[in-house]
DNA sequence: CAGAAAGTTCAATTCGCCTTGAATTCCGGG
DNA sequence: CCCGGAATTCAAGGCGAATTGAACTTTCTG
């Protein structure tokens, strides 16, 4: 809080409390994981360590990025369920929130992720065996075989995510 | 095939096959999202698709890729246990050949990332709660119990973990 | 032991994603 | 209708990871 002092209202510019800073890159970590950028990890942070609607301005502020970054960043967790958006009456800004839910969020993003993803490679699977079969392709002998039980396999591996989904319910 | 004309040994320069172009290309696309280069899934790729034993060099010129990408490559793939290597008597040479059992080969690249992943959010996770309870850290209100939420969840991920690798074996 | 063939290493380059910031769009008053 | 604050868009630049290629090590062979 040592920093706080010199700042009459609760949006403080720059550098923040060693808590939050510590949040703030926790979740920059998580999210290196899911491939995200660092951006996105810091906004969440920052939104889930104070608790507080911010705007974006308080964002960019506080976290010393870009406005381009902060509203890019800003749609994506949007669209991930990640982060609320309300309004103060009168007030035509835009307040953002974290969804504490976090489970929740987890969940909406393998689902959507892994669901996309799993389409996207039945799509590519089905047209590689087509490729595959077709003669005029050339496919070595055995070829056919093998792209099969990859066919098998994916088939394995999406019977078994809503099993994981129900799991991560707890 | 009809760029195959030309070679009088199966070791073709460049182009392949549709069939094996495919498939590469599909192996790439699965890399991807294990965040593996291009080259690896590449490599990986021609393996599988053509069924056979090949050289570096062999690789290096049906690939059009360099012999340092090559290397590095196989040794990756050795590595995870996804690419096999043997000898021919009186041949100096390396043969490279794709392990077949794919969703073992999965199975343990997951594994060993998903563990070591967890270990490594474990220590950050911990050393975030010291940071919150510390009092010198101004953590805003009701942080200390968001990031303890954060850990029980945590908990319910990786005793999960067990569970979904049996799954796996499928 | 010289020479060549195979593979590895690593500094320099290339490439792709992320960020930036200025221009643009959007909207609600006055 | 015009102004101004808020947010979005997107071209340009920066930065880190992947690739290249040349130098190097190792190992076989005559």
């Amino acid at each position: 809080m040592s920093r706080a002092r010199t700042a009459p209202r609760p949006v403080v510019v720059g550098a923040s409390a060693p808590a939050e800073r510590e949040v703030v890159e926790f979740f920059v970590h998580l999210g290196k994981y899911l491939s995200l950028p660092r951006s996105v990890g810091e906004i969440y942070g920052l939104l889930f360590a104070t608790g507080e609607k911010l705007t974006l301005d308080d964002l960019v502020a506080r976290l010393a990025i870009s406005k381009g970054s902060a509203s890019q960043g800003l749609r994506l967790l949007r669209g991930a369920g990640a982060v609320r958006v309300t309004h103060l009456p009168g007030d035509r800004k835009d307040y953002f929130e974290a969804e504490a839910d976090l489970p929740a969020l987890i969940r909406g993003f393998l689902r959507d992720q892994l669901v996309l993803k799993l389409e996207h490679a039945d799509r590519r699977l089905d047209r590689l065996r087509a490729v595959v079969d077709d003669p005029e392709n050339g496919a070595p002998a055995g070829l056919s075989g093998r792209v099969e039980r990859l066919q098998s396999w994916q088939n394995k591996a999406r019977r078994l995510l809503p099993l994981a989904s129900t799991f991560f319910k707890l």
